[in-house]
DNA sequence: CTGACAAGCAACCATTTGGTTGCACAACAG
DNA sequence: CTGTTGTGCAACCAAATGGTTGCTTGTCAG
């Protein structure tokens, strides 16, 4: 559901997580929390949000636990609003269309 | 800020009443109630989340309140996601850049 | 083995959210 | 004026959310 998605990007602190990841690097949590103003374990808890959502992946690495960007589902939620903005205009086209056949 | 409107899309019914109004013409309350499976209230505060983040409007006319799709906080966040995409897509060129010439 | 660091698990808390019901108010039809 | 219809406002409720703290577990260095 593309909902999910887009309530996963709805937060400001998981919006900024997105963006730390989406610079290619994996990221660690504790690398992650540093750039946060939320404890290790909410950060924990909103990385579980963006992966439920498909957004983000993580590998095991030693004794470490590394993120790192999924972008199909945010590719996904793109698409989506295009096609809402593409139905928008296509609706707008058509009200054009009939006020200046009325007006002609 | 574009967190608000990814949380006004993020829930289904949200979403749902942003598909009807995408098709152009502007619907009551009542007319959108009927197109969903929550209270007319439940749609009421539906509409003033969405009226929050910027997505749409009201116009009110007679003793009906009218909605109408505002394009353009989605399209923020149409390029807010593209930003991300851009973004991660540059970074795998880089690390792909950096991969051969190990290689190489 | 011991210590230090990364992370997990669980409980707990306040606030927000999604949804409802009940009632009041405005506008149109007869 | 009376009834019907569309909406607004307020209270209320259960569940989810965002966040914390405390303790345990796992992994690496010396």
């Amino acid at each position: 559901m593309v909902a999910r998605v887009f309530a996963a990007l709805g937060d400001p602190t998981r919006l900024r997580l997105v963006g730390l990841l989406c610079a290619g690097s994996a990221l660690s949590i504790a690398q992650l929390t540093a750039s946060t103003d939320v404890t290790r374990q909410g950060v924990t808890k909103h990385l579980q949000v963006l992966a439920q959502a498909g957004i983000v992946r993580d590998v095991k690495s030693g004794r470490e636990r590394l993120w790192q960007l999924e972008p199909a589902q945010i590719a996904e939620a793109r698409r989506a609003l295009e096609a809402i903005g593409h139905e928008w205009d296509m609706a707008l086209a058509k009200l054009k269309a009939f006020a200046e056949a009325d007006a002609g």
